[in-house]
RNA sequence: GUCCCUAUCGUCUAGCCUGGCCCAGGACACCGCCCUUUCACGGCGGCGACGGGGGUUCAAAUCCCCCUGGGGACGCCA
């Protein structure tokens, strides 16, 4: 199944558009395992193609938590390498040149269609119960017209021509070989009218000149995987292996997501999962280590690792049993191990520090702080004994406000203070509630208590995750009544 | 809607490739008992699954087909 002929290279390749995702933690725990089992080595490549969510931020945080988590690279932005570099947005030039060959040998061609005329025809087809897909209205343009257009247009982008007839079909590792229908497969967007590239093409320039040899993924990118294969044919490449993860699922089996479940590392960070819990924990999701023992090292697990044992069933992501597993780990530490843990993970000198303007002035003695902050280092609140409904407003009318705050804490682009200040006021005015029947239930909500420092500033510090985790636990316990 | 993937206890899974050792093993959760001045930990026990239907075979959780369920993809996102 593996060349064995040399050293396998490997790659994770996130992109930098929000908090580092537990999705990605489990497939660079494959990846590492994979590089390592078999002396290889792992590349880590920042895929920042997208230009609106990109964030340099993002970027520093996704290697802070995959560093936390032990799980190292062999090359990278930071550490360098002889295939750099290795973040997208700094390689422009290069996918450039591959598209233009692509463009001289026909196996691509610019399309000018606005996205106007894009969502129309999708909205089409749709309606029709077709497959959405580009209607390849510019692959038909004479070469006069292509010319003329190219000469006035500015902005175009640049299309796969796939082949018109025929079948394409690849191999993945774990399930064997699967077909597709060229009819089915787009003429995929290769550059984007901002001289980006997109994912589809960078990935695949970029995995061939950094010679990776197995690829992999979530299996959410199955059926984009034809569309490399196309690629590679076209460049004339060897393509890697592919192996497709099963997906992480929420409680409710679908594609594991923050709506309806915490997934960022700095959340199971914060909360004091520790790294060798998440690791094995992730581990045991589409993998095993032994039919009567489920308790293993990374070590361990790169040792007995066998890509065939993969079970390809999509696995919840059990938050009960992440925690039972951590008390385990909990359990063998040593005195040292664990103080520095606490030190380090729970009360953190920089957390410490950020808190520090919101307690000061609200404190006579020491022994106050704990009990009054608590909730700055608590999980799910007990709000049995508040009554946390405004007088005179239905719990029902309530908990959809609530709900709404939820879904408008989602979408906050940047999590600070001031935003989340802002975003409360409007939404307060727009359900045009009373600032007290607002602001004091939201506080109870997040705090657990009617005197707790700053609303906003207390948000921003707990984090997103939390926050949210927070609301959702209290429409959960509260609004089915 | 179309295409693709997938299917063992509520959940994570072992077993499936190489059919019999499986009236299906482990773990989490749950229940009970023991330990214990509390709560935990720990120990012991219990509950609990091969989605359905057809084949193939002396024999199927294991191989094949159909159905059904679940999921994913269908973006100038990755």
């Amino acid at each position: 199944m593996l060349s064995t002929v040399s050293a396998p290279r490997l790659r994770i390749a996130p992109s930098p558009t929000g908090d580092p995702h537990v999705g990605l933690a489990y497939i660079t725990l494959f990846n590492y395992v994979l590089a390592k089992k078999f002396g290889g080595k792992l590349i880590l490549r920042i895929e920042d193609t997208d230009q609106e969510r990109s964030k340099a931020s993002s970027e520093e945080l996704i290697m802070e938590s995959l560093r936390w988590l032990g799980l190292s690279w062999d090359e990278g932005p930071d550490v360098g390498g002889p295939f750099g570099p290795y973040k997208q947005s700094e390689r422009k030039a290069i996918y450039r040149t591959y598209v233009d060959k692509l463009l001289s040998s026909g196996k691509a061609y610019p399309c000018f269609c606005s996205n106007a005329r894009l969502s129309e025809v999708r909205q089409e087809q749709r309606a029709k119960g077709l497959t959405t897909g580009y209607d390849r209205h510019c692959r038909a343009l004479k070469e006069g017209e292509r010319a003329a257009l190219l000469g006035q247009s500015t902005a175009y982008t640049i299309r796969l021509a796939v082949p018109l007839g025929g079948s394409t079909t690849i191999r993945d590792e774990l399930r064997g070989p699967i077909e597709f229908t060229n009819e089915m497969i787009d003429d995929q967007i290769l550059l984007k009218s901002d001289g980006m590239p997109t994912y589809h093409l960078a990935n695949v320039v970029d995995d061939h000149l950094m010679e990776i040899t197995h690829v992999i993924r979530a299996e959410e990118w199955i059926s984009s995987t034809a569309k490399h294969k196309l690629l590679y044919q076209a460049f004339g490449w060897q393509e890697p292996q592919f192996i497709h993860m099963p997906i992480l699922r929420n409680e409710d089996k679908s594609k594991i997501s923050k709506r309806k479940n915490p997934v960022s590392l700095n959340y199971y960070r914060r909360k004091g999962i520790l790294p060798k819990t998440m690791l094995n924990f992730l581990a045991l999701m589409g993998w095993s280590y032994s039919a009567d023992n489920e308790i293993f090292t990374l070590e361990q697990m790169i040792e007995k690792f066998q890509l065939r044992d993969i079970h390809l069933g999509g696995p919840v992501f059990d938050l009960v049993k992440l925690g039972r597993l951590n008390q385990h780990y909990l359990q063998q530490l040593s005195p040292d191990e664990f103080a520095e843990f606490v030190r380090a993970e729970i009360f953190s000198t920089d957390f410490l520090k950020s808190l520090h303007p919101l307690v000061k002035d609200r404190l006579e003695v020491f022994e106050q702080f704990v009990d009054r902050n608590s909730f700055f280092f608590n999980g799910a609140l007990d709000y049995s004994a508040l009554v946390i409904v405004p007088k005179g407003k239905e719990a029902g009318e309530f908990n959809e406000g609530m709900a709404e705050l939820l879904l408008l804490l989602d979408d906050l682009y940047l999590w600070s203070e001031a935003e989340l200040h802002t975003l409360m006021e409007n939404h307060r005015a727009k359900l045009s509630w009373k600032s007290k029947d607002y602001f004091m239930p939201v506080r109870l909500i997040i705090s657990g208590r009617p005197d707790s420092p700053p609303l906003a500033a207390s948000m921003a510090l707990i984090g997103r995750e939390m926050v949210r985790f927070r609301l959702r636990d209290y429409l959960k316990k509260n609004s089915h009544i």
